[in-house]
DNA sequence: TTATAAAATGACTATTGGTCATTTAATATA
DNA sequence: TATATTAAATGACCAATAGTCATTTTATAA
């Protein structure tokens, strides 16, 4: 009998459906502002029904961002397929990863939240668990990209796979969390200190930067 | 008669008995999780008179921040003093960056929250701006540390300081903030998907992909 | 049809950010 | 010095909300 297969696949479906409500309220009134009592509205439930899904606020804003992840990461791996080269590769990984904060603001916010609770406070849940996963796993797609670069000597033999694509990541990273939180407000209100016309620029300019340090210039 | 500048001296002294309280309760127990009450205790003063000083929680949080920012800058003068040209004054700035983390990562942290938070409030106070306006002078200092290395041919010529320095800033920020909030995990426990051995390696060896990026290679 | 198990509910509690009428202290005035 | 006025501090209070749990409802098994 597929009795408790068909009740767990319903249950999924809850967990799923509360998230949807969640990033509704989560994404318009940000984590802080919305409340329990509004996602489980969203969701026509019952504030108690939230709970039996998820461990709290916290833990149901890591499973939006969990969701986020799987995205970025398959437009990773996309990219990652996309081209042949090595250093081709990581410049559409890059690229995606741009794509990805343009496409998805929100979700790309909740990863910048998600890196900010880490400091003051470790969850031991699953969605947790799987944030921290599927954060390797963008590692590890950096990385291929990064050892192919080498194999076909796209980029410098010196560069060490394993240590290039934490750092690459943190760099973009980096980039990309600036646009989010800064860059509007430098680029419009302090062109003196600031020179771009605006983010496509800025992170063009980066990565531009990033590609001249991976690749050889002796002639 | 002296006695309105005594009692501003008087105020402003108060204001500062309080960030000192703040901090201690907002370090030790995070800023979620810290109560005002708990501020007002250590601070020896009822909550209500902390509501005269600061506009709300994250209102004293920033004064916090603004401290932290006013002791990152002086470290970044510091550094673009030691040093004579253009690209040994940027590396000193990384450093002197990376110091600033290891040497006081609680205020760290709170720029780290304060980037998180500002994606979905804003606030504005004096602190705020505050904020905001040492946030651009750290940048105005990398810029001119920039600029002095196009003058003196340390770096590229071609580089430009006014898109140079925010992108730098970003990059180091992008690295920093790695090592706060998953390095340690990383290092510790995924050691086959991140080849450092500590937090003073990953730093290096990315300050010295910048590096390389901002000379010049043709020989 | 009845018993059992699972799921959902929503009233309730505890916590806490923020307020404000009242009190206390400091300064100015007579 | 005594009194009036202004400034600073207080803490009881309120509203909002995360999280709980005894009770109810629904689904499944006997």
């Amino acid at each position: 009998m597929g009795i408790t297969e068909r009740k767990e696949r319903e249950k999924e479906q809850r967990k799923n459906a509360i998230i949807d409500a969640a990033e509704k309220v989560f994404f318009s009134k940000g984590l802080d502002a919305a409340t329990m009592d509004e996602v489980a509205e969203a969701a026509e439930l019952s504030k108690g029904t939230l709970y039996l899904y998820f461990q709290n606020k916290y833990d149901l804003y890591l499973a939006i961002n969990s969701r986020g992840l799987d995205i970025m990461n398959a437009m990773f791996e996309k990219a990652f397929q996309s081209e042949e080269k090595g250093l081709d590769k990581i410049t559409a990984i890059g690229r995606a990863y741009y794509e990805y904060y343009k496409q998805y603001p929100d979700y790309f916010n909740s990863m910048i939240h998600w890196d900010a609770h880490s400091i003051d406070m470790t969850l031991e849940t699953e969605n947790a668990r799987e944030c921290g996963q599927k954060g390797n796993k963008a590692l590890e797609i950096v990385a291929r990209a990064v050892q192919a670069g080498v194999d076909d000597r796209t980029i410098r033999s010196d560069i060490d796979p394993l240590k290039t694509a934490p750092v690459l990541w943190g760099l973009a990273t980096g980039i990309l969390h600036m646009l989010a939180t800064k860059a509007d407000h430098l680029i419009e209100e302090h062109s003196d200190i600031v020179g771009f016309k605006n983010q496509d620029e800025m992170v063009e300019y980066a990565y531009r930067l990033i590609r001249f340090s991976l690749t050889n210039h002796i002639t």
